[in-house]
DNA sequence: TGATTGGGCAACTAAATAGTTGCATATAGC
DNA sequence: GCTATATGCAACTATTTAGTTGCCCAATCA
């Protein structure tokens, strides 16, 4: 599975209500996710395809209805394995850029 | 301090890259962060720009050099703020999850 | 069975993005 | 002062992206 593709999904503020929305309430159909947005149906749908290609949303045919699922392992993975490293090294990136800024400024 | 360009700067594989190149060791160059990658000097530069922008990277003056460093907190309060609420729902989406994909085989 | 409803596909437009080349500017060192 | 070096600025191109419109297909239901 693409990292990549998962940063791609949530750089879109649309992309990241709709992640909202479905967190709030699971297993929503395409028509109840356009209710409020001013846009198109084909435009949310086309943002909802670019979650679930990043595996981030997962999705189930109800009859003719598609119903959506936030799919949270894929953004765990994100915080644990990418945004750890940070996580690990903050401390150190913040006293370089403190000594560096007040170096700065003092003379 | 706009979340939305946080997302936006990380999107790309290159910027995560330099910020990987930083959180290594701080203080780099432009000259220097331009080494080992296949593109100009300048699609460099352009990139530093959104990191910078989306503050995620200070940039400090030395003579004719311009010394780059990781600003972590962005990046940890994205974290905190966003990705943490989809570790308190996580549970509670994967069970969603599970329930209809197991609805789905088996019925 | 025939109208309504939920959704998909394809073509198109406009804007943003990644990258390039060329030239300008300022610092460092001989 | 002249040349090297480190970087910035601007214009341009090509690709991607967000959004639209128009039409089609399948399921529901009266």
């Amino acid at each position: 599975m693409s990292m990549d593709a998962v940063f791609k999904a949530l750089a879109d503020p649309v992309r990241r209500e709709l992640l909202d929305a479905l967190r709030e309430r699971g297993g929503q159909t395409l028509g109840e996710l356009c209710e409020g947005r001013a846009m198109t149906r084909q435009a949310v749908s086309k943002h909802l395809a670019v979650l679930e290609g990043a595996n981030v949303v997962a999705t189930e045919w109800r009859g003719r209805e598609k119903l959506h699922h936030l799919n949270p392992v894929p953004i765990q993975e994100i915080a644990d394995r990418w945004i750890g490293k940070y996580e690990r090294g903050r401390l150190a990136a913040l006293a370089d850029l403190k000594l560096r800024l007040e170096g700065e400024t003092d003379g």
